[in-house]
DNA sequence: TACCTAATTTAGGTATACCTAAATAGCAAT
DNA sequence: ATTGCTATTTAGGTATACCTAAATTAGGTA
C-alpha cells in the first residue's frame, strides 16, 4: 500500500529523521550532511541519503534535496518536526510535573511516546499543564500553530573569563550527566558564579550559593545555555 | 538483527496478537482458530499463520501451535498478553480519570499506547490512580504479577425473561456503540430492568429509575455483561 | 469409502527501514 | 591538471509484517 494520500505519511524513523534535520540544521536552517545525521540518529550513512531521498521524493516532499549538498526541511517538514517537538516536551513536562518523574528518565520516555500521541492526547496535557511554554529542561515548547519562540542565550563553552550567569537550559541527552548536574545543583534557573576557566580547559563555577567549587568539563559546558546576569 | 536474544521479541504486531489468543481462548484457554484471529486482527488468514508459526519457533515460544489444530498461548506467551492488557486498562483508567477524556474515545488511544509505555510509566500512573482493580469499561486490570481476577457475570444475550441486574462491564469495542449507550444511561453499574426480550430479538429494558423503556438489540446485549439483582 | 467444502497452509510478492561493500563525486593540496 | 581522500551515493541484501493466489488438509456427507 502507497502508506496514506494525503502527506500524513508519518513514521517513527521519519518523524526521527526530521527532528534530526530541525536540530542539526540549528536557527539558520542550515543545510545539514547525511554524516551528521547518520551519527546523530546511529544509522548508516547509506541509509540516510536512502531516507532523505524517498522523503524528498514524496508527494508532499518533506525536505529539499540534493545530492551532496545535504538537505534542508521543507515547510511542510518544519511543521512536522515541530509538532513532535511540541509532543516531546509536553510529554516531558508532563512526566516530570505530574507523574512525578526524575528529571534525568524523562526523555528517553518523550523519545518514543511523542510519535504515538493522538491530537487529543497533545490538547489534554498541555490543558492540565496549564499551556507551558517552557519544558523541565529549559527548552522552549513549540505552540500549536508550529511557532518555535527563540530565547537568547549562550553555551556555557563560549563564555570567557570570569562573569555571573542563570542557567537557561541543560542538555537532555544524556542522562548520566544530567543526573551529575543536578547533583551539583546546576540545574535549568540556576545562579552560575563562573570563577575561571575555558571552552578547552574546563570551567570552575560556583552554584547558587553554595560555598564549594563545582568543575564543569568543556564537554559538559557545551551542553548548557545561560543568560548573563544573576 | 535477530531481534533481541532474551525472550524480549515484542513488538506492536505480536503484542496484539498475542492478546487476541488471550481474549479468544476465553476463560477456559481453549485453542483458538487462525480464522478468528484473522478477523478479530483484520488481517489475511495466511499472514495469521506466518505469524503463529514464527511465535511457535522462537526461543521462547509465545504459543504453543499445531497445524490445522489453532493455537493457545504459552505461559510466556500468556505472561506478555496480560502485561499488555493491564497497560491497557490502567492507560484508559488514566485517560478517562486523569486527562478527562469522553469515555468513547480512551479504547482507541489505549490500543496505541499499550505498545509504547515503559515500565516506569506503568507503575506511576498505577499509583496517581490508587492501583485501580476495574477499568472505566468495567474490566478487571490484570495485576503486576500477571493474575487476572476472575469476575462472576453473565452476558446480557443470555438472559431468558424479565429480571434485574446491574451492569458489570460495556465493551470498548466500538465508539458509536459505547456513545450510544452512554446517551440511554447503560454504563457501568448502572440498573438494568429486563421487561422482555431475547438475544434474537433484542431486549426492552429500563435503565435506573429512568421512565422510558429503551431497546437494546441482540447484538448489542452481547457486548454488555450483567449480575443479577439490584 | 469416495467426495466436497471450508479452513488452513504454502508459495511467491510488496513496502519499510535498516545494513555492508563497492562505486563515484567533490575538493583541496600538490 | 593530477592525485588522493573523504563524503556520499548506488547496488545488492536482510528482517518484519503484511498480501493474493494456489495448494493441501481435516472432517463431515453421501
Ligand atoms: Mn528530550
Ligand atoms: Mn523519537
Ligand atoms: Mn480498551
Ligand atoms: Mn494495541
Amino acid at each position: 500500500m502507497a502508506a496514506g494520500r494525503r502527506g500524513d505519511v508519518h513514521s517513527e524513523s521519519i518523524d526521527n529523521y526530521l527532528k534530526a534535520v530541525l536540530s542539526l540544521g540549528g536557527p539558520e536552517e542550515q543545510r545539514v550532511t547525511s554524516t551528521s545525521l547518520a551519527e546523530r540518529l546511529g544509522v548508516a550513512p547509506a541509509s540516510v541519503t536512502n531516507m532523505l531521498q524517498k522523503l524528498a521524493a514524496a508527494e508532499t516532499p518533506l525536505v529539499e534535496y540534493e545530492r551532496h549538498k545535504g538537505v534542508r526541511l521543507s515547510a511542510a517538514g518544519r511543521r512536522r518536526a515541530l509538532e513532535v517537538v511540541r509532543h516531546h516536551r509536553l510529554i516531558e513536562t508532563f512526566l516530570y510535573e505530574v507523574l512525578d518523574y526524575p528529571i534525568e528518565e524523562v526523555h528517553e520516555e518523550a523519545e518514543r511516546l511523542e510519535h504515538f500521541i493522538s491530537e487529543r492526547f497533545e490538547e489534554r496535557i498541555a490543558a492540565k499543564l496549564g499551556h507551558p511554554k517552557i519544558d523541565p529542561h529549559g527548552h522552549s515548547i513549540p505552540t500549536m500553530e508550529g511557532e518555535m519562540p527563540r530565547r537568547e542565550s549562550i553555551v556555557l563553552a563560549e563564555v570567557m573569563g570570569v562573569g555571573t550567569y542563570v542557567v537557561e537550559s541543560v542538555s537532555d541527552r544524556d542522562a548520566e550527566r544530567l543526573r551529575q548536574l543536578e547533583a551539583s545543583g546546576i540545574t535549568v534557573g540556576a545562579r552560575l558564579e563562573v570563577r575561571r576557566g575555558s571552552a578547552a580547559e574546563g570551567y570552575t563555577v560556583r552554584v547558587g550559593r553554595g560555598l564549594g567549587d563545582v568543575e564543569v568539563s568543556g564537554e559538559t559546558a557545551r551542553e548548557i545555555r545561560v543568560v548573563v546576569g544573576g
